[in-house]
DNA sequence: CCCTGAGGCTTCGTAC
DNA sequence: GTACGAAGCCTCAGGG
């Protein structure tokens, strides 16, 4: 067996274990996109304004401080929907 | 207690329902995308080419077939072109 | 009339004329983005694949000799996974 | 001769027209990035700290009303050097 | 040589 | 459904 060869071999399994584990990582990131639409879905079906909520997730996203503030959620949701 | 007091407080537990675990999926997936940063990382510090391993995901990834018609159409308008 | 004053409006002026060609050049170049938007759209009104066209104006724009040894490298990886 | 070579004629010139209009215009985007380049390393060469102004031009182009401050150019640029 | 930052491309969401 | 705009991803260049 030569040499070049197992470096072959020992350079393919690495790099396959590289792609594996990258294209595992795709897939669980796909399953959770995936999720958060149905979540979407069945707010909508709930009577919920999708476009308001996924306001509200960029809001929060963006200022991690009114995470602390739970209680401000409802309130956030009105204002954005002129319900004040 | 009014009834639409308990309609705010229903509202605003399903709200929060929808809002977190969209919140919490967001999050797995932003620590899926920092882990297939990591494994990039790594494999650029075994000698690897990031770009070439992007571009083997990315084949791996998209439906043969599709790319084969993008291949032929390009080749379509190379010919118009006369770039043979 | 100090020296300090003198310095200060010599240098003011300077950086105002570094920062004004500067903009119009960004100017000049947010035109020609614009410009070839438009004919791209134009190209897509047409019934042409924009896809296809920004792909084929990516390969000419290109080094060949590059662009073979990108693919070159790219089988070399599908051969250490078996994508033969 | 047959319509289809008529066709393929009439759009292949179209194709042509439109490729070549686009390296044009990405031709004509190229010189002025180069010629923006130039800008900073003359204005470096003049003791300019190019950073800082790439930070001035950055924060001028995000806020347009700025520009018509002509006179806060200079203050915001020592600002941005601790010279205040 | 690594690493940040700037630029360009692609995709997704939204508005018309 | 089309077109516009924003966000994320990828690539490359310049500076440390």
């Amino acid at each position: 067996m030569s040499e070049g060869h197992n470096s072959a071999n020992v350079a393919g399994a690495q790099l396959r274990s590289v792609v594996e584990r990258i294209e595992n990582l795709a897939a669980e990131i796909k399953e959770r996109q995936v999720d958060t639409k149905e979540i979407y879905s069945e707010a909508k079906g709930n009577g919920w304004d999708v476009k308001t909520i996924r306001q509200l997730v960029r809001i929060r996203a963006a200022d991690p401080a009114k995470l602390a503030e739970q209680d401000s959620l409802l309130e956030v949701y009105k204002s954005a929907l002129g319900m004040v």
